[in-house]
RNA sequence: GCACCCAUAGCUCAACUGGAUAGAGCAUCGGUCUACGGAACCGAAGGUUAGAGGUUCGAAUCCUCUUGGGUGUACCA
């Protein structure tokens, strides 16, 4: 049930009548952020003093006066300023509980539904899936379920990149570089290989000719730095603020100078150390224009370039999979890039044609109002952009789906593309449909930098995937302490229990972290068994199972019947009031679509169900009622966090 | 240069969008337990919310400036 709403709707039947918009104060009633002030509060009387020219106590008074919760909750109360605060009934909570375990959906309801179409994911094809794509898939999957869940229509889209510059190189490579053998064993390695080779070779050439410029730009900034350093010492007395701060400028250009030419210099030298790869950058050269041409010839329809592509693709896109089918990732559909393109034309010739788009210097462009640079639709060369095939993108979703709302599960930079493209949108006239962006912050590594191994490549996430789980069997398949829990498991389950603890850990580590800022990847935090973990969620799930096998009790719908609760202890009206919270905590966490407003509504009940099933003994409960209601509760938090657990994508287990 | 985002406890993060004494988890220190699986529970300590102004009944949150970081910025995706 939606406490929160219900709580509003009678704020709102108290205001109506009294103030103009009752509804938009009625918004104002939220949780108690300070359990000692009650369950809910009321901030409603200090921001009307003005309009209703009265004290906010008075208005506060009156209000309660109005106000008819009796059946929900105790006498409301008024304290500081104008809060009024409540505590639900003991009666009412038991009785709403008792009633969510009848039903199968917890007493979630359905929604009126609305249709969504959630881009994401959309890994290159190219590459191998790294830590970067989590975020995405994570993120959208749990959005996917919960949206689900609640009623809504929901298309789910992997909007992989499988047409652009990447198969250029990779088309490139083939021909040029291939190892037959090595292709014939492992293709998708081997591709991957030669994609990454061609980018090693281009970003030597690309670098090489700037090393010189770069090395006189550092030699510059160190003579700029130490001539305003001979200049302090002379000055020491009298530095004026001006001084400082062109010091500081010249130390700021300095440290980027150097951060340049070191980057360049290791990319020179990956390749001028290797005699192979330097002898391939020579015989090769301006080998990116050359790749750009492979792209053309590939967009262009060129029949040898489509074979390849259409070789090569399915090859990546099994890979993917594999990786999907661990994480339990699942689309209704995988547009790539490439079903778009032959949309392509008319899109352009469309915008030209309504007057929208217009040609300038060369290239045909969008010149959107409030952004300097226009969002160009088709190079001078005559190839289109993914701002084109964006755009395609909506108007074939708009066609076939009918959203009322897309959501883009895409990281923060990219978030100018996206005002553009939505202003885009409304140009076109799709204004009644909502766009967002889904945005979030970059994966890092210890170090405070983008997430990257010691050598400073990129980690693949399968090989993520297995650490996380391998350390999860470490951990929770200690032989001593299976043993020490009494627990005999198959080779088999352990395995099974590993994989669902250490995916499951990988996934929530990203999941309870705000999206929008960038988070730490420390898998050996995430999979640690304490604390903010999804394995101590799982944990109590085990637990409470654990307590219901023993006590042998079947809790049926039909059984539930000769059950009751009896909410004596705090932990118990607490455990209960946090249970009855759970669909307000998804209705929260879609609301700006923020998986992690769940997960930590869901950490907060294993805390408490820990705190319940410490301090209230279940099995030797002082009489039959209680034990029946204590086992209800354990039902209830088993329930209630597995199918949480379930709604981002995390599994749970029996026993662990 | 311009635009956007960020700065909260030793560390990693919250704060229900302007509400009461800013909360969790690690780490630290102390305590509980002859019971349902100790991967537990309870408690303490830890903060001038980067800094300075402003807006109002009330600011971590909104506005202005400063400092320090990140990202993006006309033909990559």
């Amino acid at each position: 049930m939606q406490l929160l709403s219900l709580l509003r709707a009678r704020f709102e039947q108290a205001l109506s009548g009294w103030v103009d918009d009752p509804a938009v104060h009625a918004q104002r009633v939220t949780l108690a952020r300070d359990p000692r002030h009650g369950d809910y509060q009321a901030n409603i009387a200090m921001p009307l003093q003005k309009t209703l020219e009265m004290k906010p106590l008075d208005i506060a008074a009156r209000l309660v006066e109005k106000l008819n919760v009796a059946d929900i909750c105790q006498t409301p109360e008024i304290a500081g300023p104008g809060f009024i605060n409540l505590r639900l009934k003991d009666e009412f909570l038991a009785e709403h509980l008792l009633a969510a375990l009848g039903d199968e959906r917890l007493g979630v309801g359905h929604v009126s539904p609305l249709t969504y179409v959630i881009d994401y994911s959309a890994p290159n094809v190219a590459k191998p899936m790294h830590v970067g794509h989590i975020r995405s898939t994570v993120i959208g999957d749990a959005l996917n379920r919960i949206l689900r869940f609640l009623g809504h229509h929901v298309i789910s889209d992997n909007h992989l990149g499988d047409w652009g510059t990447q198969f250029g190189m990779i088309i490139y490579g083939y021909k040029h570089f291939v190892d037959p053998a090595a292709y014939a064993r492992q293709p998708v390695a081997e591709l991957s290989r030669l994609y990454r080779l061609v980018q090693q070779i281009i970003a030597y050439q690309a670098a090489k000719p700037k090393m010189a410029a770069a090395y006189d730009v550092v030699r510059r900034a160190k003579e700029k730095k130490s001539e305003l350093q001979a200049a302090t010492t002379e000055l020491a007395s009298k530095q004026s603020a001006k001084h400082k701060a062109d010091l500081k400028q010249a130390d700021k250009e300095l440290r980027a100078a150097d951060e340049l030419l070191h980057s360049l210099t290791e990319k020179v030298g990956a390749v001028e150390q290797a005699p192979e790869l330097l002898q391939l950058a020579q015989s090769h050269p301006e080998l990116e224009q050359c790749a750009q041409l492979e792209t053309a010839k590939l967009h262009e329809g060129d029949r040898d370039s489509l074979a390849l592509w259409e070789q090569f693709l399915p090859l990546a896109i099994t890979e993917i999979e594999t990786v999907y089918r661990r994480l339990g990732v699942e689309f209704d559909f995988t547009y790539g890039e490439s079903f778009y393109q032959p949309m392509l034309e008319g899109v352009v010739e469309e915008l030209l044609r309504s007057g929208m788009a217009v040609e300038s210097e060369g290239a045909i462009c969008l010149f959107l109002e409030g952004f300097d640079a226009p969002m160009i639709v088709r190079k001078r060369d005559g190839a289109f952009l993914y701002a084109t095939t964006d755009i395609a993108t909506i108007e074939y979703r708009v066609e076939h789906f009918h959203p009322d709302v897309i959501l883009y599960v895409v990281d923060h930079r990219q978030s100018e593309h996206f005002s553009k493209l939505f202003a885009a949108a409304r140009a076109i006239g799709y204004d009644r449909l909502e766009l967002h962006h889904i945005s979030f912050g970059t994966v890092l590594g210890s170090d405070g930098k983008p997430f990257k191994t010691r050598s400073g490549t990129v980690v693949g996430l399968e090989t993520l995937l297995d650490e996380a789980v391998e350390r999860a069997y470490q951990a929770v398949c200690d032989p001593q302490r299976l043993q020490k829990a009494g627990i005999e498991m198959s080779h088999d389950e352990q395995r099974h229990v590993a994989a669902v603890v250490g995916l499951g850990a990988i996934k929530y580590a990203d999941l309870s972290h705000n999206r929008t800022s960038d988070y730490e990847f420390n898998i050996e935090k995430m999979v640690q068994l304490e604390g903010n973990t999804s394995a101590y969620i799982q944990y109590m799930v085990a637990r409470a199972n654990s307590i219901l096998r023993k006590s042998g009790v079947e809790l049926d719908a039909a059984a539930l019947d000769n059950f009751a609760l009896h909410l004596q202890q705090p932990a118990e009206r607490d455990l209960a009031l946090q249970l009855l919270q759970f669909e307000d905590a998804l209705h929260q966490s879609v609301e700006e679509y923020y998986p992690s407003v769940l997960a930590s509504y869901l950490f907060g009940v294993a805390k408490q169900f820990a705190t319940f099933f410490d301090q209230c003994h279940v099995l030797n409960a002082d009489s039959p009622e209680l034990l029946r209601s204590r086992l209800l509760l354990c039902h209830a938090a088993a329930r209630v966090l597995s199918q949480g657990l379930r709604l981002l994508g995390i599994g749970v287990v029996e026993r662990m």
